[in-house]
DNA sequence: AATGAATGAGATTTCATTCAT
DNA sequence: CATGAATGAAATCTCATTCAT
């Protein structure tokens, strides 16, 4: 009846009902966003999201795939690795939270939702697993003096812990993208310098 | 017939209702854990739930108050204000630790399953909120020679984000207690220490 | 309202719903019944139906057993072995089809309806197997003069098409008993006589 | 773009269409069978389809009329009357089993399909009382002393069923079409002998 | 105090069928 | 002639919740 009920090419009907289900289940989470939800706010029939996705799981799976892909894309195309340490690092934080900051919606409340599900808790542990990784060799890799038993992958869960935390806040609003981004540039680049010589 | 069909004093019952409760919760999560399954746990019969606990929700939030009781009386039981900030923080921490380790099951698996209703996500969201203000109280008091502009606060929002990481971690049994424990450690004691020379 | 909703013990219900579930799968077939429509005729709930046969399969599992059981009992309640072979057989067969008059809507229109969906094609082979074993058996020992090469198991299948064809008429109600057990009686009785001396 | 766009006159799409249904419809039965399923293996889209054929039910009709067309016509085109009784019985057996045999997907298992919906009870039954209406006129002609009250048409229904039970097996492969068509010469031409002297 | 019996309401999913191009 | 896009309607199944004993 109001409008918006044409042909559409597959490929934009599929982004359209993308952006409604992120922004549905952002909202709602994954156990209490219901089909029908998603297929109004998309306006579209319920068919529709089966024919092109097959299931509701399956959606969902689309949808963080979609957001983390953008997500990785935007990071890593400002990552600049000509920059020295410090300044690379800054660069990185600053990009990541920005990115949390302009996508307030879909990724974090996306990565938040996913654990919500015992079909996708795997995923997310994997995603994470992946970037602790990264930070554990960037650290094994930047500490100039580490002591000799030093655990960085340890660290590394300790400080994406603090990055998601962090990162939280960002997407509710709560906090100030730059002055969160210093604190935890700061505090990443502490745990560059191996044991405190303190005590 | 089979077991279970004793008159039990009410105290007792709860107990044994909640023990069922936390077990299936934290095994399957909220939504996917039915009334029946905790039923069946428990050994009694669904009414039995309903008269005791009225809802889910209600005996998703017990859950959530007894555990989150226990933890806080346990921790709280082993601060000693009396010790000097270093020694104080070391063994706040190897207690916090220690007590996720000895109750896997329960406390930090709810604690992420909380996220997965609507229902709960302010519970949670409260029960953090207060700890990180504790946090910040500590840090505020704690550090020496604070940078003028330094926003504890949002410290403690990372702190505490790098602790639950780790907890995380020792709940799944991934990793040693002494060592997360160690590492949390110096991670807090640098953020009592202001602002790090630049550079 | 219109009564009926009591409260009944397991057992009473279950064929209670049974009776329903026979009468509509006859009525209808297997696929064209819906679970909505069995309970509206056992005047009881959907869930009540998956809470006790778990599914509508199952349910239709549930109707094939109870039917077989009570049709094969009533059978071989009658069969006499002491009596002289062709009578033994008249009076068999007099059982089968008066059976099958008794109860038309259940047996024939299930055995034929589970031919249906290929859950049941297998079921109803294998029972069908089994009575074309059994008259290949009684075949192959009251044959007085068989021809050298004669295939009972072959006579038995064309045997026991005859009779079901016959039976199907029966339960149909356009045909009269006796007269349809006279007939099937001496089809199978001259199955016992070998080869025809003819040509 | 992947084969199949062809532009084709109208009588041979309606056979590729036709072709695609049987063989599907065959597999799976009437229900079990979508018409996206039938579309794919034609090669072609579900709007064709419908444009040719009108719905469902239709389509399932046509494959019904075009496979007993056929099987009429082979079956008729190989009956010769100026044979003496028993040969022609024989041939006529012959022609039907090997036509079975050779044809194995299509007849008999839509036959046996058409049962599943009430849609074409009726259709079968009719065609099945056309047979036995057939075969009943021939033994009433073709037996030489009949008893005062034989019921040529029961015994038509009955030997009518054994051919069924017996083409069923052809179809399925599990017999030797010469041997079955042995058992069914004599099973019919016996039949054709009023009643057995008895005891 | 305790439970077996029962259900209202809603979730996911499928499918025959039809527009619009 | 031919089809990709779209949907109305319904089916199976689940679950939190309550009643009657």
């Amino acid at each position: 009846m109001a409008g918006g009920t044409k042909r559409l090419p597959r490929a934009v009907r599929e982004q359209q009902m993308l952006d409604a289900a992120v922004e549905v289940f952002s909202v709602n989470g994954y156990h209490e966003t219901s089909m029908d939800a998603i297929a109004a706010k998309a306006e579209i029939s319920k068919p529709m999201l089966y024919l092109y996705y097959g299931s509701k799981e399956d959606l969902f799976g689309a949808c963080l795939n979609r957001e983390l892909g953008r997500f990785i894309e935007a990071v890593r195309a400002d990552v600049d690795f000509t920059l020295p340490p410090r300044d690379m690092l800054r660069k990185t934080i600053l990009t990541f939270l920005s990115y949390i900051d302009a996508n307030r919606a879909s990724w974090i409340v996306l990565y938040t939702q996913a654990t919500s599900s015992q079909a996708f808790a795997h995923t997310v542990r994997d995603g994470r697993e992946r970037i602790i990784d990264l930070v554990a060799r960037l650290l094994s890799t930047g500490t100039r003096n580490p002591e000799p038993g030093t655990d960085f992958h340890m660290m590394a869960i300790a400080l994406v812990g603090a990055g998601e935390a962090v990162a939280a806040r960002v997407s509710a609003g709560d906090v100030d993208v730059d002055e969160a981004a210093e604190l935890l540039i700061n505090l990443f680049w502490r745990g560059l310098k191996g044991k405190p010589e303190n005590r």
